[in-house]
DNA sequence: CCGCTACTATTGACTACGCAAGCAATCCTA
DNA sequence: TAGGATTGCTTGCGTAGTCAATAGTAGCGG
């Protein structure tokens, strides 16, 4: 064969296969938690998010990295989130840059309710797909993927 | 346990690690293409798509379907290409409505410059990360949840 | 043949981001 | 303790993509 562009490398079809394997699992989760709450599924990690910390209460930073945005991202995420009163800001006596993100009581009220019914579509479209082994041994293998993996901080220059 | 937001479901678990992983890949690779090449990754896969098919045309419709797009999201994305002059337009004599998608010597030019570098580009991120293995398991796994999982079509009724 | 439904493609309005620039507060170095 | 660098956040602008509405075409069933 000519080696034109039919590329076949197993690494090519395993990243085919993981944007294939995300648009349909973000697709059917998220038109759901739209159609059955009004919300993204960044409005839905940042509940969360904001749910486990301690206080209930996140700086906006670390509030970005873990939800995979950027800083401006969060900004305007949360705009949203306050109009509907789902979180307040907070200003921190420590450090007058930083405003905290706090979830309120009916933001914790939304995602109690949005969270039962997203978590059981969670579970319908992976536990259909797949079994309990194979749901670990994907989550390990996924959990590979996004390890920096670069540069040994800052390793000794030879 | 109060049983309260705190899910550990394992489905759960793996629906973030796939989030994540994707966010990893994507935006390593989206990067490195945009800025080398000028290319989106859908664009990628578009002038790819293409390339593969008979006589390097296709259906707007199937396009779309094969690289994860509405039907809109297709026109305008080729709009940006055509422009380009990576792809142009061609009538189909049997059916009026259809517009196919043509790759030109240009954009399978581009194709090729490109896929040079993503192509690498994608079997670092992958290989430094897994082996083959592991690339192989990923694979089928992923696969799996993008299979349709519903409705068998419009099956017999029992 | 006529009208009905189904399909293909495009368009307008909108959303969810990202990037780069800006501002204020803090930290660091000397 | 002044100067510059860094950090946290916001804002303006641009882009990729969606959804809903529209129009042209195709292929029915009567």
């Amino acid at each position: 064969m000519s080696s034109q562009v039919l590329i076949e490398q197993a690494s090519a079809k395993a990243f085919a296969a993981l944007l294939r394997a995300h648009a349909a699992a973000t697709r059917a989760l998220s038109a759901q938690l739209s159609a059955g709450h009004g919300l993204t599924l960044s409005d839905y990690e940042v509940l969360l998010r904001l749910a486990q910390a301690p206080e209930r209460r996140m700086r906006r930073v670390d509030l970005a990295e873990q939800v995979l945005l950027t800083a401006s991202g969060i900004t305007r995420l949360l705009d949203g989130l306050e109009e509907s009163g789902f979180v307040e800001r907070a200003a921190c006596s420590e450090d007058r840059r930083v405003v905290y993100a706090v979830l309120t009581e009916d933001g914790l009220e939304k995602l109690r309710g949005a969270s039962k019914s997203h978590l059981s579509q969670i579970e319908t479209h992976f536990r259909t797909r797949l079994d309990e082994g194979e749901l670990e041994n994907l989550t390990t293998l996924l959990g590979r993927l996004d390890e920096a993996g670069e540069e040994p901080a800052c390793g000794p220059p030879e």
